[in-house]
DNA sequence: CAGTCTGTGTAGATTGATCTACACCCAAAC
DNA sequence: GTTTGGGTGTAGATCAATCTACACAGACTG
């Protein structure tokens, strides 16, 4: 039920008061500190209960904690971001933490803003995904609060990273999509991706990785790299251009479970099917396990890397110094949006089907 | 780019100091406050950029405002609410407020936390999702803080509501389905619509709305509610044993899209297809559109809410103290999920199918 | 020339909690 | 009977802003 909700009207010193005590003496029990007699507390936790007393996050601020850390997170449109939060909340609901989201103004260049509207607001820590900001800012950044990144694979002494193990994915990815028998793979990637591999983004190392994967099949010639924004209405109008191409692919890696299913929504668009054309995407957002999309993709663990991630802060404002740097290993998930490429030259027949 | 994170390290004494002038000073050139000469103005606006400072917002909140306006989420998986995020967002960005979010946490009741941490931060104002939040609760808490409610129906003098016509939009997808034939249709609800009418909630509408329609469509001996929660593999497991019944509906009518996705994935488990159940759902969530899915839905114009009630609680903020209650428009949106049934009797048979 | 006004700037109280330093008391030790 | 000392509790400075009240200058008025 919780107790009738209190803004600031009741103060520690009116607690003092009606328990006939200090205020100090009152600090003291709320904060479980040295030097508290059980009957004072009892006194005290009664006067508190009685009033409705909640502590002020603002004065707190003014010396010290404020018990609240803060996650910045761009595009909450995109599913993959939910499971991070959902796994950074799960972690911090034993801890005496709030979590507080900043939403990164996609107005504004990437979460600068956010994040420092959070440390405006003294969190005690803060947790990072947008990938492109100047690490040397970070670095600044985490002189005075604790932070972790999200997904980002440079290594910095002074903050923490948990990383899904990007290159791995996408090896995995690639690796399905050539035993199938593809050889003209396209690649979707974001401008995040085209930042290049040393800017440590997520979308550069799968971009990195599927050039690889390419050259060691012996198909350095057939790389084809796309960029296109990551909303799925964005992606469905690239790769409607992508499959009307005299030679389109037969298959289509995406960078992110967004575009993919806006590449098989092209895909459906242009009259084709899985048949014509394969899609894998990354991330596996739930609805990619639907039989009506059926996604192949690869699954970052998301609620284990938004655990992680705050677990990893905790014991940063707990007073570890030491830098680390945490990696989870993605797992592909293959469904039917990835078959066999048709033979060569064969046109798209109608078949009858049951269900996927 | 944005200047070098500053984490408090530089206050307005040192601004003071740096400029040459008292920290009063400072503090009227930066609230825009009265008397001022424009030497000064320009003196200390250097001063500022040259040293980084950024007021704290501990210290502001402590007397008055903190720039922060709350809003509080339940379940952040279901893809609606970054609609309102995004459109509360969006209002808010040419204002000098900052939006944070706290997300429910799942595990303890109703968003009574989250919104008391939204209160304890001294946000300057809040936004409330939580449909089931005790309204005398809500109404103390208003006395307070300005606070606007989306969703709930229930009208209230001391804060403002923001709502769709759930009345309006669930008899639509009704009309519809009875149109199309359908006699046997089953509603799947969350404990939220179960809790009653007078709880306002718009779950609750829907369902009345629901029964309303069947009733007056003489087929009041067919009503069938099923409760179910809101996420899509509990309500996947519900409709599974919904359809294993002997009699089981033509339609489901879910009241959100995240359980009519599940109940569409139960629909294809059980080797039916949308020409042997339609299924119906509310919210108009992305994926929706998508060709594989194809749900007919009802569009609840999720940014325009969050526009409406970020640009309500600005007035508030301002001063307004009358209430106003804000209604928008549901809009039936048709896709293929929903079909004529089938004769009385007849069996499903493999049909060969184009695509959707 | 005294009195008033206006524009500009400052001093200092205020906000709610934290935390260090210290005072007090009663008991055990010498 | 004084000393030591642990256990409890309090006073008061402190944090970074805001804001009221006021001081002081120079210009204008009667």
């Amino acid at each position: 039920m919780a107790s009738r909700p209190s803004a600031g009207s009741v103060t520690i010193e009116d607690v003092a008061r009606e328990a006939g005590v200090s205020r100090a003496a009152v600090s003291k029990v709320i904060r479980n500190a040295y030097g508290v007699s059980p009957a004072m507390k009892a006194r005290v936790t009664e006067a508190i209960e009685k009033l409705g007393y909640r502590p002020s996050v603002s004065a707190r601020g003014m010396r010290g904690k404020t018990f609240t850390v803060g996650i910045e997170i761009p595009e909450l449109s995109n599913p993959f971001f939910p499971k991070l939060l959902a796994g950074a909340t799960a972690a911090l609901s034993g801890s005496p933490y709030r979590l507080i989201i900043a939403p990164a103004d996609p107005e504004h260049g990437e979460g600068y803003r956010a994040i420092q509207a959070l440390v405006d607001r003294q969190v005690d820590g803060v947790i990072a995904v947008s990938p492109l900001v100047d690490p040397e800012w970070l670095e600044a950044l985490a002189d005075h609060v604790p932070v972790v990144m999200i997904g980002r694979h440079d290594r910095s002494p002074k903050y923490d990273a948990v990383v899904s193990d990007d290159e791995d994915g996408a090896r995995q990815v690639m690796r399905h999509l050539l035993d199938l028998g593809h050889r003209d793979i396209a690649h979707l990637t974001p401008a995040a991706g085209l930042a290049g591999i040393e800017s440590g983004a997520p979308q550069a190392i799968r971009l990195a990785a599927y050039r690889d994967a390419m050259q060691e099949a012996g198909l350095g010639d057939r790389i084809r790299v796309v960029g296109s924004p990551n909303g799925q209405p964005e992606s469905r109008r690239v790769a409607l251009g992508l499959l009307a191409e005299a030679d389109r692919p037969t298959a289509v890696f995406a960078s992110h479970d967004e575009p993919a299913l806006g590449v098989m929504h092209a895909v459906a668009d242009a009259g084709l099917t899985p048949a014509d054309v394969s899609v894998a995407g990354y991330d596996d957002v739930e609805i990619a396990a639907h039989p009506g999309i059926s996604l192949t993709t690869v699954d970052q663990h998301g609620e284990r890397m938004g655990r992680l991630a705050a677990e990893l802060l905790l014991e940063r404002i707990a007073g570890r110094a030491e830098p680390r740097h945490e990696t989870v290993r993605p797992e592909l998930v293959v469904r039917t949006s990835t078959r066999p490429p048709r033979p060569r030259g064969g046109a798209p027949r109608l078949r009858a089907v049951g269900r996927t």
